[in-house]
Order: C-alpha cells, then structure tokens, then sequence
DNA sequence: TTATTAAAGTGGTCTTACCAAGGAAGGGTT
DNA sequence: AACCCTTCCTTGGTAAGACCACTTTAATAA
C-alpha cells in the first residue's frame, strides 16, 4: 500500500501549479508557445485528458488562451501590466540604460543572496550544468551562444532566489537587456584580459550560491554588473567615437 | 454550411458557463450536490471529459468543490468574482503575498538608500509637505485617507530616487498591494502603541533622506517594511482565529 | 448492539479514437 | 515568374470505455 501521489490529490492540480509557477517565474514568457497536448502530455508523464484539465484552469485563470488548431500560448496579460511600458519608455530612450542597469544590479545581487540562503540540491544542480555550459561557450567564440548561456544563468539564479517576483522581473530585464547585451559582449570579447575577469565573475557567483554564502554572492553579483556597466559605458563611448570618426570621414 | 455551435466554441466552456449562471442565479444553492459525472454529463449530453473540464474550471474560480468518492459540491462562499486578476492571485495564492512583501522591501530599501543620495531641493519640499499632511491624517481616524498619504509619500521617495524603473516599479506594487493595504492598517489601528511605531518609522525614513544618509535611509525602509511584513502576518492570523471562532459557534 | 467487512457509488486517471480548424507544402493557373 | 487553390499534416476539441482510489453504506459476524 505505498502512496506514491505527491501531496497534492489531483494530479491536473499538480500540473497546472507547475505551469502557474513557471508562467509567474518567467520561464515561460508571455506569447509563448507551449508544446501540442499530446507531446506535452507525454513529456509531463501524465494523460492528454489530464493535461487538459490543467489547461483549463489555467485558461479560467487568464494564465493561458488556445486557438483551435494552432497552439497553446501563454497570455500576453502579464505584460501588459507590469513591462509593456517599459519597453516603450526603454526603445525610445536610450538615456535610461543606466537606470537599467541599477535596477539590474539591485534585483540580481538580491536574487543571488536569497538564491545562497534558499537553493535546494535540484537548484544547485541545475546552475552547475548551467555553468558547465556558460564557461564552455565561452572559451569558444560563439557570441551568440555566450548570450543565450549567460541570459540562462541569470535566470537560474533568479528562479532559485524562489520569490516569483523576482522571477519575472528578471525575465523580463533580460528581454529588454537582451539586445544591448550583444554590443557589450562584442566590445568585451575584444579584450581577452577583460573577457576572462567575467568567467571569474560568474564563477565566483556561482560558488557562493552553491556554498550558501548570502553576502559573498550578493557582493559577486553586484561587482559583476558594476563590471558590466562600466564595460556598457566604454563600449557606448567607442560607438560614439566611431561613429563621430566616421561623420567625420563622411563629410570631408 | 450552417454554424451551429454557439458564439463559445468550446463546449467545455458551454457547460461552465451554464453551470455558473445556474448558481449564480440561485437554481443551484451552495452545498448543495451535484448529480454523479456519469449522470450528469449523460443529462447534459456531453463526454465525462468535458464535463470534468468545465467543473475544474468552476473550481478554479472557487465556485465548485470536490470529495475523491464523495462527490461534486458547490461552494459554500461565493466571493471573490469581480476583483482584479492580480488580486485574485494574490488571493489565491498567499506565498504570493509574501514574495510581494519581500520584493518590496528591497525596492523601498533600495529606493531610500537612493533617495538620501540624489534629493534635489524640490523633492524634499515635496516630501517635507507629504510627510506633514501623512502625519497630520494619522492623527486622524480616517484609515483611507491614511492609505492614500501612506502611497503618496512612498511614491515621492521612490521618485527622488531618480531612477525611471524603481519609480515605475513603485507605482505598480502600490497598485497590487493597495487592496490589502487596507486590511493591515485597520489591525494596527486598533493597536495604538503599534500605529505610534509607524509614525515614528516614517519619521526616521523623511530625516535620513533629508540629511542625505544613504545607509540609515534603507536601514529606515528595511526595518518598516520589516514591520508592516511582521503586522500583516499577525492581521491574517487574527482573521483565520476569528474565522475558526465563528465556524466553532456555527457548529454548536 | 457493535464492530468488521464487503460492495456499491463516485471522483481521478489513462487509453484510444475520431472530428474540426489552422497552416504549410505542392501543384495548377494566370 | 507570380499567384491562387488544393491537399495533407499538425493541433486543439470531443467522445467512449476501462481501471484505480477513496467514501459511503449496508450487510454480516461477533
């Protein structure tokens, strides 16, 4: 007679909080697109009817809309509150990256304080694969895998602080970011000395989340962006030389 | 090529949608049973799925209940109907609530810290002006004119702390939070010695900003919200023990 | 009468199958 | 070559039947 249901009774409801939970973290951002039921089904170990079911609360929720024939997505509604607006303000406006990156600094050496105080071994886990991957990437010179590894990273840090908030305000910071990122990494990935400090920033946030270190990695994270941002704003000055160089050619 | 489904294509959603305006409108009352899934989608003429469908979605929206082999009943309270979606996840989910709290202690905290730095002359007279008018209705007994101050004063520091996102990332809590605001405040209105301690918190956060100390700033802000984390916990306690009071006297 | 137990009823889940709507690739027309 | 239309595949929507787990109830045995 072993009972090996999870503490929830209803399976539907397991799934639809592990979908809430992951729509609310961020993981799955709003537009999009959810697996067919039947691949996710298979996937979450659980029957289409179940999965369903899930979907239907999540739906009545106004987590979820489905279109006959086309897809399951997430809701867009979300954005619509919280960072549509800053995307407007943001694309217009260049001037507030700066504001960015504070806000940025703020939220992701708390994330990673918290994520010290809080990673479970699944968390821990998944950041060493993360990792793993993130300093391979970079030895290449792949820029663009180096992007899509450090947004991961982050993320995984984010998502193991366990506050949802933070979740999706990171998520949604690294959408905005993601773009402007490219230029800075260009800029870094030029400069071999400087390229190398940022493994070793990375790495030494990623070993005091795993040694549970709160202030360690606060002080990591923080230093990190401030690293960033100083690179940001030596990289947007030798844009603006070239460019200035350039008007200059062009008009002689 | 006649269309004969309805304007809801699914049918799940049909049978919702029936259901609810049955008990809605009283046909169906609270605790009362509903007829067995098999029967009741044979009376309906529908799939058990679909049945099962449309019943998880009325339970999500708290207006049915179910008993693994007992049955299918409706909800003893209808509330919560037409309130906000993020109230209602905040409602439905009170690990929100608390993730909600602790992201803005760091924000504020933040935002203080900020605030103290950056002032200019004319946030602090406006912050001077807040602060005397939030001051002046807390002597008063009018717990919504309280509120009103109270976000009013949180948003002008945010605002002096001159970072477009902290503002706009203010403004949208105080938004979320403000419903449940409400309910923490008359708690601790009915405590005077309480409601004294956040005056003076208050007080402590306006002079660290005036005289322009970053560090005793966020202390100050920390420290408040610390507090208003620690009232609400014990406002929601005192709800649930009056609640099992009543429920007890109910059952007698 | 009381306690135990067996059985019937009910929600929860899985499997399979078919229908309907959207989308993309291929073939025909202009 | 460009455009439109058909066809087929994918995906969500529904149906039917079976089995499992839990609850209730009633029959049975003490």
């Amino acid at each position: 007679m072993i009972r090996n249901r999870p503490a929830v009774t209803r399976i539907s409801d397991a799934v639809a909080g592990g979908l809430e939970k992951r729509i609310l973290e961020g993981s799955l951002k709003p537009g999009d697109r959810l697996p067919s039921e039947r691949d996710f089904s298979a996937e979450l170990g659980v029957s289409r009817p179940t999965l369903r079911e899930a979907i239907q609360k999540l739906i009545s929720k106004g987590l979820l809309d489905t279109r006959h024939g086309g897809g399951t997505f997430v809701t867009d509604r979300l954005d619509a509150h919280f960072v549509d607006p800053w995307q407007e303000m943001l694309s217009g406006h260049p001037l507030l990256h700066s504001d960015l990156l504070e806000f940025r600094q703020m939220l992701e050496s708390h994330a990673a304080s918290l994520a010290a105080e809080r990673a479970t071994n699944v968390d821990i886990e998944r950041l060493d694969t993360l990792y793993a991957n993130l300093d391979s990437v970079y030895a290449s010179n792949d820029v663009k895998a180096c992007i899509d590894a450090d947004v991961a990273f982050h993320q995984a840090i984010a998502e193991a602080a366990h506050n949802v908030l933070i979740g999706h305000m990171t998520a949604s910071l690294m959408r905005v970011i993601h773009g402007h990122v490219s230029i800075n990494l260009e800029h870094l990935h030029a400069r071999p000395q400087r390229w190398n400090q940022l493994r070793s920033q990375h790495h030494a946030i990623w070993q005091a989340i795993r040694e549970h270190q709160p202030e360690t990695a606060a002080r990591a994270a923080r230093s990190h962006i401030e690293f960033v941002r100083q690179s940001m704003t030596d990289a947007t000055k030798e844009v603006e030389r070239r460019l200035s160089a350039l008007r200059r050619q062009g008009e002689l």
